[in-house]
DNA sequence: ATGTATGGTGAACGCTGTTCATCAACGCCT
DNA sequence: AGGCGTTGATGAACAGCGTTCACCATACAT
């Protein structure tokens, strides 16, 4: 973008002639594949598909990785990058809690079928601890026996993964299904598929299914964010009734003990 | 198996010589297919691997089974065959609840990487309604509201899928470092991992990780089975909160209202 | 100007899912 | 009994995948 002037002629003997080569480093090769991701989806999602991004020979790319499952790491973790859980305040813990899983949400919606980006690697990477120290501290402000914050962050964990994931898979569906249908915005579509499915459950025979009949037009109703804070709701009231203070459940907590003296930044 | 006797001279003339051979069928297929993936796990698990396991060329299978979608889907539905929530009690809700995710879990050990296998498909298939009906119909039991219902079933069902499946990354972990050793049991194995593990964790510094290293001792103590239990038990306060009669999180319930008359079998 | 090291190239290997023309065996009908 | 049609397995092929390796061109240091 810099090099678009025409060379000076002392600098013809210098530079080679062409489009001045950018080196290849791990960024440019994360960053392309994001396009790549997103373009095509996960299941297309291929090394020599990266290396035509970059207009760069398949080989090439093993220079600078391990091969496709660390690029995929690679990707997971810079997704997470910059991202961490806030520092705790006791007396909001759990709106914080709530706002930390929608952002967490919100990252995987950042790139097409990210949630099965986030799924194929090693649940456990170094890069990541800060960020799980900071989440269990969360958890910890909350008043929470210690032997609940482990449990807690599985619970959460996986419903975010597991939601945003399942929410990949429909997507893909409806790009399966739809072909290129591109008049559509993404929002209509997904009211439009929960119309269709709506009225697939309404017509079910009630006699078999008495409960999803019952329930078709409740659930459907709802926006995917609305069932995503719904289950995080869930979850928090079931940490909220461990805590050790008092206020289980009902209602807005008023104190929390146990601040477990964090400093904000280490 | 049953025609293992030696063959009479005058069927000489009707049956071909070799091994008798028993038709290719698509539960035949799923059962071989179970057997590749429990020897080699699920990343080696290919359409040739099973051909070879029946002692059959590749193309054979497509004649039985769409693809190694279907194929995979299959497994999934094979897994879930002859298991339906149980009929709901409203004394013992929770309870079934529990004993619920506890052999949905045991279900996806029963073969190896099953839970990737069953985040591979799609989750919507209608061999699996009753299925669904009978679980929301135990939440029903249970006195939740309607709009709670759908979202339990997305708690829970991501939970345990989601769980199951990190373990089956552990597992896989484990046979890629481990190699071949087969000296130890999977029992000794998981302690093992553990303690290294707990170890880690304890030397990490604690000024930058003071909640890691604080929890280290605590959360490795437990077993995985503790673990998903408990990770269980929040989700089911958490149900519990929403419940429209009393007695939410603290105790056992003691009776529950609107046990939404459902025959136990349509 | 020569040498050397860094890093991209292209071809190859072995594997994958899937398709297709071929072909053998079986039951049925005359 | 003999021919025929159908069913279903076969093997070869295609396109694509992840990964490796000998080669070579460029850029810098001597």
């Amino acid at each position: 973008m810099s090099d678009e002037l025409p060379a000076l002629p002392w600098e013809r003997a210098r530079r080679r002639p062409g489009p001045a080569r950018v080196p290849l480093t791990r960024d440019r090769i994360v960053e392309a594949a994001f396009a790549v991701l997103d373009r095509v989806g996960y299941e297309k999602l291929s090394m020599r598909q990266v290396a035509a991004e970059l207009g760069v020979a398949v080989s090439a790319l093993y220079a600078h990785v391990n091969g496709k499952d660390e690029l995929l790491e690679l990707m997971y973790l810079q997704m997470y990058e910059g991202w961490q859980p806030p520092v705790p305040d006791p007396e909001r813990w759990q709106e914080q809690v709530q706002e930390y899983a929608r952002t967490g949400r919100a990252k995987l919606h950042e790139h097409r079928d990210m949630a099965r980006v986030a799924m194929t690697g090693f649940p456990f990477s170094p890069e990541a601890l800060p960020h799980i120290d900071r989440l269990l501290g969360l958890f910890r402000a909350g008043g929470l026996p210690d032997r609940i914050v482990g449990a807690a962050g599985d619970v959460l964990s996986t419903f975010v993964n597991g939601f945003a994931f399942e929410e990949s898979m429909w997507e893909t569906r409806r790009h399966e299904s739809n072909g290129d249908t591109h008049d559509q915005s993404p929002e209509e579509n997904w009211q439009e598929m929960r119309e269709t499915l709506e009225r697939y459950f309404s017509e079910l025979p009630p006699e078999r299914f008495p409960n999803l009949v019952a329930l078709s037009g409740i659930v459907l109703d709802n926006t995917n964010d609305d069932r995503f804070d719904l289950g995080v709701e869930i979850i928090i009231r079931g940490l909220a009734s461990f805590a050790e203070d008092a206020s289980p459940a009902a209602g807005p907590s008023s104190a929390a003990p146990l601040p477990s003296g964090e400093p904000g930044d280490a």
